[in-house]
DNA sequence: CAAAAATTTCAATTATTATTGAAATATTTG
DNA sequence: CAAATATTTCAATAATAATTGAAATTTTTG
């Protein structure tokens, strides 16, 4: 890091707190903050590495999982033949279409309680079918955000 | 763990995982899940240890976590005063309300980073911007999702 | 196509977090 | 209120995960 730090590496690292609050890996949330503020907009490996005062493989991780996530993508830059990489348009919307995801996981699973529990007495079901209930009914509202965004928008 | 293993311990075993994959500890998953299928719905903070076979210590942690995001509750049962705990019915559904607190936070972070990015051209604030739109849709979207469950429930 | 540059992999290290279990504290009961 | 029982705390340990950095691989460029 030989450049001097300013108020967007901190930034950056605000947002590398915030991740690891969740118990998800600090870089990547550094990256992720650096890449809201950074100018250009789109930054090399080097650069991030450089900035972030981390480590070539580090970077190499975070992109990674990054794009894994579709919160990052690769950028064409005029003139230049390096991997540059920028935030995905719209990836924060996808956070919706992951919670129906996981509603979907616990409507699974509570399915799978309640065969477990196909012989016990009412009382003891009704926790799981509770639960059920209310995932099925999740499940279906997060599903809803993404196109309910999208008629928004036409408009 | 002195009786045998059944399904039901083996349901919780995998609530546990399920847990760890998203970066919790393992020992509120399992107690969660337990608590989803034993017999009955409530336990005793010993009888959680004796069945999942973790120290009392464990047991003692993972309900204060539980209880602090409001999973289980204390409950009475006649003619013991040991503290018995169950589910929360309900709890389901307040994981809608965290994202709209969780989206909120996001309000602020872009919001600060517009700040940071005051004097920047259009083009490097375009990014935020966007972040900034959505999370706005997104915290009303989710803060209408227990709004609507009570609504549907009344009929 | 060979040299240079960029990127990724992965074993080793460092850092963090979960879990235990014994001691301290609090609560219950005769 | 004292003995018995239950619960919590917390220092030590065990387990896990993040990060580095050097070597291997891939890609770029003259």
């Amino acid at each position: 890091m030989s450049g001097e730090r300013t108020g967007r590496h901190e930034y950056a690292d605000e947002i590398g707190l915030y991740f690891e609050g969740y118990g998800l890996p600090r870089i990547p949330g550094r990256i992720l903050g650096w890449l809201l503020v950074c100018e250009p907009p789109h930054q090399t490996a080097e650069e991030l590495a450089e900035e972030l005062d981390i480590s070539r493989g580090s970077v190499s991780m975070a992109m990674k999982m990054l794009s894994a996530n579709k919160a990052v993508v690769r950028h064409a830059v005029p003139g230049s033949r390096r991997t540059h990489w920028r935030l995905r348009p719209g990836f924060w919307l996808d956070e919706a279409a992951e919670k129906a995801r996981q509603a979907r996981e616990w409507i699974k699973q509570t399915e799978r309680g309640l065969e477990l529990l196909a012989d016990a007495p009412p009382e003891s079901r009704r926790r799981l079918e509770e639960a059920n209930e209310m995932y099925t009914f999740l499940a279906e509202q997060y599903g809803r955000i993404e196109t309910l965004w999208h008629e928004q928008r036409k408009q």
